[in-house]
Order: C-alpha cells, then structure tokens, then sequence
DNA sequence: TATAAAAATGATTTTCGGTTTCATATTTAA
DNA sequence: TTAAATATGAAACCGAAAATCATTTTTATA
C-alpha cells in the first residue's frame, strides 16, 4: 500500500511539477489530523510549525492533493471547501449537526448499490456521490 | 390543495409582512418553470414581462418563498443557490451531469429509509437530507 | 558544477455570489 | 386620511475562492 507521499510524487511526475519543501510539510500536517480542514484551518496548523508558509500555498497544496487522490472534497453546505484524508478512511457520508457542526459519519453499501441502480435506471454513469443529512446530534438533542 | 399563492398569503399573514404587486409576480414567473432556477436566473426570466423589477427583490422573494415552503433549496455544489417549485414536486434526488451541467431526477424511499436507519443509529434526528450524485448523463456518454 | 527553463511561493488583487444598507415608495390598520 | 411598518431597488459590503505577479526554488542538461 502506497503513503500519501508516493501518491503525490507519482502525480507530480506525471504532471510535469516539481517538488517543493512547502508541499511536503503542508502534506504531513495534513496528515496529522482526523479532522475535515478547510484552506484556514489548515494554515492555522501549519503556522504553528512552519510559520513561513502563506495561505496562497496551502491553498493550492490541498487543490493538489485533492486532484492527486489523496484529498476528499466535503462541503457540508456553509461555502466552506474541506478536506479529510481520501487514502486514510474510505468514501463515506456525513451526518452534519446544525447546531454544534459536529460532523458523524456513516458507511452503507447498501444505500450506495441503491443510488447506483437509480442511476442505472436512467442511464446515468456515477462518478461521485454525496450524501449529506443534517440535523440535531446526540449531544445537542440532550440539552434541549 | 391549498396554491402557491395561498401559502405565501398565508406565511405572510402569520409574520406580519405585507403583500407586494413585484412579490406575486415574482412568483407567477417562478411557477412558470420546472427548471432549478438560481435567483439571477429568476431575474432574468421576470426581466422579460415586468422590466422594472431589481434584482434585491427577486433574491429577497425566493429566500422569503423557500421559508414559506414554496421554494426548495437545491445546491449542487458550484456555490450557486438554486430552487425548485416545492409544492408541485414532493422531496427527490439529483442525478447531476459534470458535463453539460443538466440535472435528472430520482425517488426511492427506500434510499431515504436507510439513511434514516443510519442516523437513528448514531442517535441523530435528521431534519434535511440531501443526495447529489455527479457523473454523465446518457446524452453525454453517447456522444463521447 | 554552472546554467537556464519551468514551476512554486507568498503577498496582493480580483472575482463572484450572497447579504445588508439606506433613502424612497407602497401597503395596511386605525 | 393618516401614520407606522414593510417593501423596493440601487449600491455597498462581505467572505471565500481564484488569479496575478515579482521573486525564489527546483531540476534537467551542458
Ligand atoms: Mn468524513
Ligand atoms: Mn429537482
Ligand atoms: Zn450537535
Ligand atoms: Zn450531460
């Protein structure tokens, strides 16, 4: 099984890039986390280490590392690109707190083969999907 | 079965807002589409027939039909809100192609269920769900 | 190792929706 | 008819994404 390193340097190669000491420190901080990160977020941690890093790069890095595979886009509707770790946990859905913004998650192959075959149905071919259920968590339901 | 008009006569008693000749306009032309109208689109549309109608009027009547039910959000994931006639279609899926942009559309309860089952798993009361799937829509993969 | 072309960086600017503001017009209850 | 409250339309504002640009770094090759 291939790190997430040798996914970006095999990307890189194909891609005529170069590789770069800012790229590879935004990658190992962004493997330090479970966490889904925006661009900011992200910055914020890697400032704490690498204070010299600008936003611009972290910014392109994660674009990046979403093309090379190694980055899932989730957007849970506030206009917020995230990102969580692709290689790490596999494809999976949200269950999005409206009120704290916790985030659970769920897998359930069953609900992707039933998408599959609606789209099936209409002769539509699946390249991504995305399941986003909103509403209350556990915690917020008990202090209410 | 109570109309469009109605429901946005009701919402607007039980507020306290007042009616306005551009608001029920406004909602004529928008109940003259099935399409997932963005509210520029909207505007241009109710350009057409009553060209004195701004644009502020036209975001600020579909924010104001989606809270009164009339207007479902559909965000298909390019940062543009769009909404759907809510009354004439109950809740549904979107098949979206990544290629033309058109928009299909799918029900399956059962597809609901599941991820209700899910979530009442995790002790999560779902309030909204929303399914997007991206991909090629028939016209598309024939013509590649 | 030295060189030069190409890519990467970081600060800054631009873009692009959504949202708010504000002076004026319209609606509506009394 | 009046006055309070809401609605309107133009314009300003906002925040995140994306692009720009002068400078630095990488890397292939001589
Ligand atoms: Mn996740
Ligand atoms: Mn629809
Ligand atoms: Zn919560
Ligand atoms: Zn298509």
């Amino acid at each position: 099984m291939k790190t997430e390193l040798e996914y970006l340097n095999i990307y890189q190669k194909k891609h005529g890039l170069k590789r770069s000491r800012q790229r590879n420190r935004i990658l190992e901080i962004f493997l330090s986390t479970d966490r889904h990160v925006s661009a900011e977020d992200l910055l914020e941690m890697v400032k704490k280490k690498y204070p010299d890093i600008g936003y611009s790069t972290v910014y392109r890095s994660l674009n990046l590392f979403h093309k090379a595979g190694i980055a899932r886009l989730v957007e849970i509707g506030d206009g917020v690109a995230r990102y969580e770790n692709a290689l790490k946990q596999k494809q999976h859905h949200h269950l999005i707190c409206e009120n704290c913004g916790r985030i659970l998650e769920f897998t359930d192959p069953k609900v992707d083969e039933m998408i599959e075959k609606n789209a099936r149905k209409k002769k539509f071919k699946v390249t991504r999907r995305r399941i986003d259920v909103f509403g209350l968590c556990d915690r917020c339901r008990a202090q209410k």
